[in-house]
DNA sequence: ACCTGAACACCGTTCAAGT
DNA sequence: ACCTGAACACCGTTCAAGT
């Protein structure tokens, strides 16, 4: 039967976990499928692009945040549910942000602003859930710096991954 | 005359400000010194080191944050050196700290912990200067966890210089 | 001590041709 | 519509052999 993009990106989200970023190339992902490599272009216009969907299909697996849980924790559920064990440098920023007696009235705000800041412009358009995280009267950053801050943002994201 | 270390490190910085981290590639290093391939590894071991030379080489060129100094605009400095006009993100990171409101107190404390968890393990042993930054006092990364975030933290710092 | 030449095992991407 | 086979232009790294 015919591939299916989600079944590539499945596969392509499979092996960044099993193997890190540096074992998720085309060609392993084409060999994981048992395809040849070119076929893959047929669903994805090119790595980058994959890497997208990848970005959000991880970031589809975070349950959306429940009304008034603070920005800091919903960081901690997202950067957990990339990879348990993975995130402690993340835990460790928001809960500075959470413990260091900021004013309650400020401390959602500054926490969405930090988490906005470093991981806001990860997959560019696609991360709708994360976008409301952050303050919606942010101005939203252009689109050039949002294109190349999309490999270090995935990164940042993906660290506890990358062997 | 022979080539030195020296010389490949700077001349691999010159490739990353001209072209960007996609260019600087140990093929092209070569070429661009007139050299074979094989010839770069006496100066250096591997790429992933030559690219710890190059990140002491970018922090070596940040000039010491004078004293009294608050964290947040040393982190702007060593953002500019940079490149300038790269730096949005930081910059805005390190103003929302400095400008949130957070009592005086703690600014400093608040922004230098930031930066730490940020750019803090960059360059592992080789960061000195950034260490000095951040609280003296925070226990050190894992020597694992910083290898691990060496190519991320490197990657946030040249963020504009990716194409 | 320092470098070349040549190889090894990979990459991402394209594209005619097949079904 | 979907995929193969084969190619193109690259990678990082190693290592005998040269000087």
């Amino acid at each position: 039967m015919a591939l299916s993009r989600d079944q590539v990106v499945a596969t392509a989200v499979d092996l960044l976990r099993r193997y890190g970023l540096g074992d998720l190339t085309m060609r392993r992902l084409a060999r994981e499928l048992g395809v040849a490599p070119g076929a893959l272009y047929w669903h994805v216009a090119n790595k980058q692009e994959l890497l997208v969907h990848v970005a959000d299909a991880l970031l589809s697996e975070i349950p959306p945040p429940h009304l008034g849980q603070p920005p800091a924790e919903a960081l901690v559920g997202l950067a957990y549910a990339v990879r348990p064990g993975a995130t402690r440098a993340l835990r460790d920023l928001a809960g500075l942000v959470h413990d260091v007696g900021v004013p309650a009235s400020e401390r959602d705000e500054v926490a969405a602003l930090v988490v906005h800041q470093i991981l806001g412009s990860v997959a560019g358009q696609h991360n709708r859930r994360l976008a409301a995280l952050a303050d919606p009267d942010l101005p939203p950053p252009d689109a050039a710096a949002e294109a190349k801050a999309f490999e270090v943002g995935l990164a940042v994201i993906l660290r506890g991954l990358v062997r």
